[in-house]
DNA sequence: ATTTCATATGAATAAGATTTCATTAGTGGT
DNA sequence: ACCACTAATGAAATCTTATTCATATGAAAT
């Protein structure tokens, strides 16, 4: 299945789980694993994460040996990001998190 | 409460009604009233949802006599549309709504 | 071909969000 | 003070999404 509305698109952002790998891919892309060991959460829900994030383009795998490696589409995501800490910034409680 | 983390603000985003409520408040600020009939959608499930974007910042209110007439903070809400339909053309399926 | 490492998948469960329904609270007019 | 109109609120029910756990699949090495 893929990616069909943007309610869709932005689910990939509302959720603490996905947002933490975004994260950690805007700086290197990173391996199923390697993502589970920073993050501390368990490789099934990583993955499951991260099949959403692909399945509307937010991220992209390529393979690599055995390891598939995943890195962000950061044409889209660093422009939003920086969308939102501006308003966050300009809007919201003192309390922001992230 | 208020919006305090990255997540809570795209929930705002990341379904349909409140995607309906933000295309129909980019034309014109409105009252609960007048978008819940433009909808078809119970006066209730509009407020609630109004309530919510508010408290993001997404929409702001004014009271005006009895109504209150709500308005779309196009200042992040029109640019992040922007980027999200770039984002749709270039990487998402031909079924793509909306 | 077998083993090992790496990741994906499916189904059940748990968690979270949205909607609904009934009710309450404001605002202005009479 | 009362009425009509408009909108907000709370709790229960429903719907959706995320997580977990067990298992399957794929890729390379031996």
């Amino acid at each position: 299945m893929k990616c069909n509305s943007y309610d869709d698109f932005f689910r990939n952002f509302a959720n603490k789980t996905k947002l933490r790998i975004i994260m950690l891919l805007k700086n290197t892309p990173m391996s199923v694993n390697e993502l589970s060991e920073k993050m501390g959460e368990e490789q099934s829900k990583v993955s499951h994460n991260l099949a959403k994030l692909a399945r509307c383009s937010v991220v992209a795998v390529e393979q690599q040996g055995k390891k598939r490696i995943y890195s962000l589409n950061k044409e889209t995501v660093l422009p939003m990001l920086r969308l939102v800490e501006k308003h966050v910034k300009k809007n919201c409680d003192m309390r922001c998190k992230q």
